[in-house]
DNA sequence: GCATTTATTTACGTATGCATTAAATAATCC
DNA sequence: GGATTATTTAATGCATACGTAAATAAATGC
């Protein structure tokens, strides 16, 4: 049943774990682990690990420096500013191409739940609910924009900040409003409105975007 | 003087080695190479190659497919649609950005320079030339938006379509009209005028991609 | 002949070993 | 004692070796 019966590579493992790691804080921001202490704790030998640091090199989770091991890659404030103007293009990008796609309500079935499941985390003040919710949301949206490498960006630029995301979420305050926005997208996008559709999502990140900075700014967080 | 002295890695040699093979069409898109005959032919171990395989695929490049060796991806209209308007995108970002940040006319020199040098490409009907000189228009352009993670994914985007805008080059017809777009983006930057750098930067892009797709279609290109 | 099974080849994934060289430590000089 | 040089340590870059499994070829059954 369990459709991931193929087994994996050792390679393939070491990359789901250290992203594992590094998302669940046991590899902190800013830390540097040597090739050798990280193939021992994952039970394998230096060369998959090696592969492995190569793609998150690649993905810019981390960095590699000859002999000072695997340094996990910290967030400036600008460094945040960056990916999130990165992610406002191209997210409204892909709400003008949905818009332009003709999409059926089934079509547009996941995003509405995503919509409806940030109200009711809104409403049991389940923060955490809401953040799976508003990642759906918008890995969804990328999805329905149906262009493979804004598809590939995204999904890395939200990796990068999945960490100082967590962090600031229990700064914010609940996210009441935010929902209009989404709504105003989902039905600009059933409408075939494309440039309702992109101005919407663009002014919504940008508003997340300065919220969050001046939440960085205001809790001095120099370094996520 | 050479500022290059210090020895390269085999795995950074790999890697320019293979790029460079690549976009001079030495290794043609669509063609399968084990990792043992790269290594032969690069005087090296399989591990550096693998190693900067890893780093190509990543830069999406080339794709590894067990037993079947590396594979060089070639491009359809579709994936240069995708790629153009990440680059569109991206672009007109920078610019509006370039535009917000007052640069002094020293600042913008590069700029200029790229747009005289298009020119003389033009009046010499020297598109290899032209073809530089507008590169250098994009990634100075890029570099003036000061947004590292859009610099990287701007060049990631532009290798992937490099071989394919070699070989389409010799279909365009001569740009003349392009320039009065580049000059139209130098202006708006240097007045500050962000929403004007933006739409104009967007326009040129957004027309050729069209003009590109036109060709891939007239001339039957399905498959770069 | 054709399908199916068995044997062989071969490319990859990964463990291992080692030379190199940067960093750390100890030793020497003034 | 502080600075400089020599020595040791250890992490990496990379070559090599080898088990495994996919792909191919050969052999067998019908």
């Amino acid at each position: 049943m369990d459709g991931n019966v193929k087994q994996m590579s050792n390679t393939q493992r070491a990359v789901e774990e250290l992203r594992r790691m590094i998302f669940a804080g046991e590899l902190g921001a800013g830390t540097d682990h040597l090739e050798s202490e990280l193939a021992d704790r994952l039970n394998m030998s230096r060369t998959p690990v090696r592969e492995a640091a190569l793609m998150l090199e690649a993905q810019g989770l981390v960095e590699m420096r000859p002999r000072k091991g695997l340094r996990v890659l910290s967030l400036s404030p600008s460094d945040m500013r960056d990916i999130y103007d990165v992610l406002t293009e191209l997210e409204s990008l892909s709400a003008a191409n949905a818009a332009r796609a003709n999409y059926s309500d089934e079509d547009l079935s996941t995003l509405a739940k995503a919509i409806n499941d940030m109200d009711d985390a809104v409403n049991c003040e389940d923060l955490e609910a809401w953040a799976i919710a508003d990642d759906q949301f918008h890995s969804e949206l990328v999805r329905l924009g149906q262009n493979s490498r804004v598809q590939a960006i995204a999904a890395m630029m939200v990796d990068q900040v999945r960490r100082a995301r967590a962090m600031t979420l229990q700064f914010r305050p609940l996210p009441m409003k935010s929902n209009e926005d989404h709504r105003g997208v989902l039905e600009a996008i059933r409408a075939g409105n494309t440039d309702e559709a992109h101005q919407i999502h663009h002014a919504h990140r940008k508003h997340a975007k300065e919220m969050l900075l001046q939440i960085l700014d205001k809790y001095r967080l120099l370094h996520l």
